[in-house]
DNA sequence: CTTATGACCTGATAGC
DNA sequence: TGCTATCAGGTCATAA
């Protein structure tokens, strides 16, 4: 479920609670939680029993949608949400019972005592060990786009010239750009008048410019706002995203557009609900005129 | 190499 | 009430 800001979100808080925490004892309750992509169960299962057991949290860091904990070495875990995944500190006050599938136990004075849980109904997301900050990018990072809170116009380019797949697609490829989901996919298209069908590799620079934009502006404002909970999403506290406020097209298929009132359209592209706005979004490749809208 | 597709899962909700 | 069908914010392996 979570797409960038919400996981950001979660980073922010994780690092402010859990940095300079040292692990003292992990408990794995679903064994395939843990997971051991392309080939390595071995490598994986080895280093994977320890889940950061005796080490001192150093760092918390975030590359699309993935999370990363790490001891001062870089051994740590990469977490991934998935749909249904979240993360919960123990001051949540309604963690449910169910789909607790890790939880890290930290070492306190007593008086400060401190649980995290990975939770995940669904179990699309999961846990990867990995051995140092080298192993991570080796196996996942590197294979990544760049990060799309802060997208450049140049970077933007990049991931859309060679390609004639449509927009939609390549917003959600994280090996083309790294952190926007279905919600921000559709929004960020909206902000920028731009088709999601249209070809990647029609898109002109004005047009590449105001994408990078409008793609850096979505997230940053959804961030601020503790992303969107559509739906199931929670932060760490157990709090709602309150971006949901501010959503101008996902879900809002068949209402008017916020922009220019006309109805808003809906198709399945890339095996996703996409919501657009057919008169502030029109599916030319060529320029057009400045309109009404915003 | 790129790209499209299905598999992986549970739970909430709608319709009969 | 109980059944079935449909839908959901993501990632990964596979095959064309």
């Amino acid at each position: 479920m979570p797409e960038l800001p919400e996981v950001e979100t979660i980073r922010c808080r994780l690092a402010e609670a859990i940095v300079g925490r040292t692990v003292k004892n992990t408990v794995l309750r679903r064994r395939d939680v843990l997971r051991y992509p392309s080939g390595d169960r071995k490598k994986g299962q080895k280093h994977g029993r320890w889940l950061l057991m005796g080490k001192e949290i150093a760092s918390v860091s975030r590359l699309g949608k993935q999370l990363y904990i790490a001891d001062k070495l870089g051994l740590g875990i990469r977490v991934c949400l998935g749909m249904s995944g979240r993360i919960a500190l123990s001051g949540d006050p309604e963690i449910p019972k169910r789909h607790r599938h890790i939880t890290w136990y930290f070492e306190s004075d007593t008086s400060n005592p401190l649980r995290m849980h990975f939770i995940d109904p669904r179990r699309f997301g999961g846990v990867y060990a990995v051995t140092g900050t080298k192993d991570l990018e080796n196996r996942f990072w590197n294979r990544m786009g760049p990060d799309a809170l802060t997208i450049t116009t140049e970077k933007l380019r990049d991931a859309t010239k060679r390609t004639s797949r449509n927009l939609k697609s390549v917003l959600l490829d994280q090996n083309a750009i790294s952190g926007v989901g279905n919600i921000y996919a559709d929004e960020s298209l909206h902000k920028a008048r731009l088709a999601p069908q249209r070809a990647a590799n029609t898109i002109n620079d004005s047009e590449l410019r105001r994408l990078a934009s409008s793609i850096r502006s979505c997230l940053r404002a959804a961030c601020q706002m503790g992303g969107t909970t559509f739906k199931d999403y929670r932060n760490a506290d157990g709090d709602k995203g309150e971006f949901v406020k501010k959503l101008r097209v996902y879900g809002r298929q068949g209402l008017n557009c916020l922009s220019c009132k006309s109805l808003l359209e809906f198709e399945r592209l890339a095996q996703r609900a996409t919501v657009w706005c057919p008169r502030c979004q029109p599916n030319s490749e060529k320029i057009h005129k400045e309109h009404t809208c915003r």
